[in-house]
RNA sequence: GGGACUGUGGGGUAGCUUGGUCCAUCCUUCGGGGUUCGGGACUCCGAGACGCCAGUUCAAAUCUGGCCAGUCCCA
């Protein structure tokens, strides 16, 4: 017999082998077991065994065979391996090798996490290539049982096994975001179309969130909803020249009507100024009709060449737009200030820290005046823009013919202004809030923002009747609230909320049902217990705390992401994004560009997100008078 | 727009170099049973895949072509 241990491992040497860290694939345990058995096989003398070799080489041993000579050599190492059988279908095989003290039965190990079989065969070729490959089951009778000197398992320690983990967010943000999206079952992007994904009923109830955020506060500045077609005839959207420019080549189009050929071809909007502005000029007629302030929550459709990403960058965008018509270009400022104003409500109902910032000549909205993006900071010198408002002057008003009287009897255009939104936002939010379990909303946003689990004892009865007392309460008092009463563990439940983002659990068990309280436990670790008695107060109270440290989180990070720069040569492979005088010319703008490798993101409106003096010379061209203080980064 | 690469159950993967032992591996997931429940339990039974279409071949997950989808790099 041999050295192979019949015996399973004590309770310690098992854990001792899961523990070992996983190699380089985050969640799979299977990695830890090969990283065991590549060092037990590290010094084997392997010589020219190519199998043996390869699977050295990429570290994967599930299904090698050893050459016999060295198995005796193998088999002295491998003592520390649990051996047992696994996949083994055939009973005459697996009889054989329980009889051999080396197996369990396949039913006990169809669970383990792991699976490693090392086969010895000194028969012919064939054999010896595919006797893996069906994990043994092919192994019976036909073939001589000698051949298989052992499979090796190793059983995991139930309770150590290290849970799949998200990618780190700081290394790998790109992958933490699209792996903390698809944990939170926001988005399903299988759909088989590029860019455009489904929204799933999770992810629709955080998507409504926000728009009813950005409907309440646009309304609260005077605006009204409306609803423009999707179709723009091509004739109407030629009209203002920029502005097609910078949309022609992500345009899709309506050619046909069933089998008939339009005449006029039609355009998906990309967005809606060449929808609205041919009907703005009929509804606008005197200076009594002024403003107009309008906005409309459609979906948008641009086709991206970049790679596409939920939320970030898609092609069929949930769109925010406002569109004014103002008397003049001053009331047209003041309607860009206003919407900064209304973001700026927003943008703390989400606990979102943000800079607004206008573009570079070169960078602004196509047909814009001006453009004030609204950006924000994600992590290193990575910036995301998640919104902006525009002003046109009459660039539009002019090919579209929007006039009015004023009070003397003159005609005159109107100064237009817009200001859009999208899912980005729900991105934003997953981006800044969300650490190493997941995604984190804030409670104006979250699609529930207390969710109660019962958690039932064997001794304390059932806690249900309970919860849903508890519940009742809640959702008469206005919360989002719901009930998880699935049939599994609390502790599966508790992961399964923190990693969606749940700003608040709420813990019901005999303990306080007993105690006419509920145990509150935030998104954030935060730990309360809440009366019975002031329920909703308390669960009000939690809630505002939790948003305020999620707020308080999100500014220190925010104020992190930013850092002065005194020369170009800082700029260069910047960990941050970078503010620094900029004296305004296109020339000093884009040597910043190469620079940093990424863009001249504009000039701040408003004070720096960190304390900094007055702007001194330019950093290109060391000029001091007129500059600004500006920022660059890599948008993402 | 140019180039490279990839596509295996719902998710992640093994197998592909060298076509055959593959009615395809493992983890997860899902359905059902038992047992359990205060931080991802266990256990038993079961379900589920080779992107699509052609071609080569006795034989295709594996090779070839086209399409579709995706990723990366360059513009």
């Amino acid at each position: 017999m041999h050295p192979v241990d019949p015996h399973p491992g004590s309770k310690d040497r098992e854990q001792e082998l899961v523990l070992r860290p996983v190699r380089d694939q985050v969640g799979d345990a299977r990695g830890v077991v090969l990283e065991h058995l590549v060092e037990l096989l590290r010094d084997l003398p392997v010589g020219e065994h190519p199998d043996l070799r390869r699977a050295r080489e990429h570290n994967d041993l599930r299904l090698v065979p050893v050459p016999p000579e060295l198995v005796e050599e193998m088999h002295a190492r491998v003592h520390r391996v649990r051996v047992g059988v696994a996949g083994v279908r055939d009973p005459e095989l697996r009889r054989g090798l329980e009889h051999r003290g080396a197996a369990h039965d396949r039913s006990r190990n169809a669970g383990l996490p792991a699976e490693v079989i090392i086969a010895v065969d000194a028969d012919d070729e064939p054999h010896r290539r595919y006797m893996g490959r069906r994990g043994l089951s092919r192994m019976g009778s036909p073939y001589r049982y000698d051949g298989v000197a052992g499979v090796g398992v190793i059983r995991r320690a139930p309770h150590l096994q290290p849970m799949p983990e998200l990618p780190d967010k700081r290394e790998a943000f790109i992958d933490w975001y699209l792996a903390a999206v698809e944990l939170a079952e926001l988005t399903d992007k299988r759909y088989p179309v590029k860019g455009m994904n489904v929204w799933t009923p999770y992810g629709f109830l955080a998507r409504r969130r926000l728009d009813r955020v950005m409907e309440e506060e646009i309304e609260a500045t005077g605006s009204r909803p409306v609803e423009f077609p999707a179709l723009i005839p091509e004739t109407e959207f030629a009209k203002e020249k920029e502005h097609i420019k910078g949309f022609d080549a992500q345009v899709y189009w309506v050619t046909k009507g069933g089998a008939t050929t339009l005449d006029v071809p039609l355009v998906l909007r990309p967005t809606s100024e060449t929808a609205m502005y041919p009907i703005f000029a009929l509804w606008v007629r005197s200076h009594q009709d002024l403003p107009l302030n309008v906005y409309q929550v459609v979906n948008t459709f641009r086709y991206e060449t970049k790679t596409t990403r939920p939320f970030l960058r898609v092609r069929e965008i949930h769109f925010f737009e406002e569109h004014t018509c103002q008397l003049d270009e001053e009331r047209a400022s003041e309607r860009v200030a206003s919407n900064l104003a209304a973001f700026a409500k927003m943008a703390a109902r989400f606990q979102l820290p943000y800079l607004a910032i206008r573009r570079p000549d070169w960078d602004k909205f196509p047909g814009a005046f001006y453009s004030v993006a609204l950006d924000i900071p994600v992590g290193g010198a990575r910036t995301l823009q998640i919104g902006s408002i525009h002003h046109y002057r009459e660039n539009f008003s002019r090919p579209y013919g929007i006039q009015y009287e004023d009070p003397t009897g003159r005609s005159k255009f109107v100064h237009q202004t817009t200001f859009g939104l999208s899912e980005r936002l729900l991105g934003a939010i997953v981006a800044v809030h969300g650490d190493a379990r997941g995604v984190a909303f804030p409670a104006d946003i979250a699609p529930y923002q207390v969710v109660v689990i019962p958690v039932p004892s064997a001794k304390g009865g059932d806690p249900t009747p309970y919860a849903r007392e508890i519940e009742k309460v809640l959702r008469e008092g206005g919360l989002r609230v719901h009930l998880d009463d699935r049939a599994d563990r609390p502790g599966a439940k508790y992961y399964y909320w923190e990693s969606r983002g749940l700003p608040l659990r709420l813990e019901v068990g005999p303990r306080e049902a007993e105690a006419k309280t509920v145990s509150a436990a935030s998104r954030l670790g935060d730990k309360a217990t809440i009366p019975r008695a002031g329920l909703l107060a308390g669960v009000r109270t939690a809630l505002g705390a939790y948003d305020e440290r999620l707020g308080a989180q999100a500014r220190k990070a925010f104020a992190e992401a930013f850092a002065l720069a005194t020369s170009l040569e800082e700029l260069k492979g910047s960990t941050t994004v970078r503010l620094f005088p900029w004296c305004g010319s296109p020339e000093c703008g884009h040597r910043v560009e190469e620079a940093i490798d990424g863009a001249l993101l504009g000039t701040l409106e408003g004070a720096p997100p960190i304390p900094l003096g007055a702007p001194g010379a330019c950093i290109v061209c060391g000029r001091a008078e007129s500059t600004v203080w500006s920022a660059a980064g890599r948008p993402l």
